[in-house]
DNA sequence: CGTCAGTATCTGTCTTATCAATCATTGTTC
DNA sequence: GAACAATGATTGATAAGACAGATACTGACG
């Protein structure tokens, strides 16, 4: 990754356009995750996986959903939720008629530094990431990669 | 981050953009890398130090150099090239006129696995990334987040 | 020249993610 | 209803990055 173009290393179209995500992707979250960790007190991973739960409702998720929604692997997905439930931020409630499944809800602190979190986290995504485009490449850049995050979703089903 | 959108979470402008951003990257590295490590016999960081070395000539670079250019932190890259000149793909070699510094090289070998690497390597994000845009919609993107890796680059001077 | 601030890199230690193997429970089949 | 594959989640071993502190060298100042 240079940052000029030669012979040797032609330009595509797409190569630009892949760099860019790259960068915005690592270089906003470079500044955000020692902001979150500063103010909330715990780092981005929990942080996705306490909106998860948040946006569930009050059944929480199972792990295997919590998979599917995250980026995660399964037994990344354990420890993490160790680490959160050892915090008090999130509860393993077993499911009524399966003995094997785990239920993951949000205690009420949990709730509560969730939505702190999330509010000043979504300021500096916006300040970090947003500000620095216009309306209309926001929208450009929303609806272009729109397909990536539907497709995870399918994805996690199949 | 969910699929819909309800009152307590609106779907503010830059949000979807950032989504996308944020799965495009993970999507494409999750499929990216496997596919790396079993076709070239190592991940992602190494292609790119080893892409970083290619583009900056037979001198190489300073560890602090590579440093700038790349996403990682200073010890990390420590361990890192150790890793790579074990396998044999890079050199460490004294600076002339400063005992204190390093010029991390290319080895040959590592030139011809580096050339193998990223070929296969860009056909994959091509297919995997590229291949799911427009052209047009690879124009917008690579216009909109250019901002980010231009910035990067200043940042790696001051 | 001897000391001392500054620079370039490396190491010790801790945290966390991943893969493979395991444990517990379910449901299906004969 | 006993055996067995399938499912849900956890655990053990390993790898790799991050931070802080250490080491090696440089250059400037007195």
């Amino acid at each position: 990754m240079t940052t000029d173009e030669d012979a040797s290393r032609p330009a595509s179209l797409w190569n630009d356009a892949w760099r860019g995500v790259l960068f915005a992707a690592s270089r906003t979250l470079r500044v955000a995750e020692p902001d979150l960790i500063a103010r909330a007190g715990f780092p981005l991973t929990w942080l996705d996986v306490l909106a998860q739960l948040y946006d569930a409702g009050d059944d929480g998720l199972r792990m295997q959903e919590l998979e599917g929604r995250s980026l995660f692997t399964r037994s990344g997905l354990t420890r993490l939720v160790d680490r959160i439930e050892a915090a008090g931020l999130v509860r393993r409630e077993t499911v009524p008629g399966d003995r094997r499944g785990v239920q993951v809800v949000l205690t009420a602190e949990g709730r509560r530094r969730h939505d702190a979190a999330f509010v000043d986290h979504n300021k500096l995504i916006e300040r970090e990431f947003g500000g620095r485009l216009t309306d209309s490449q926001l929208r450009a850049v929303a609806d272009a990669l729109a397909t990536f995050w539907h497709d995870d979703q399918a994805d996690a089903k199949a």
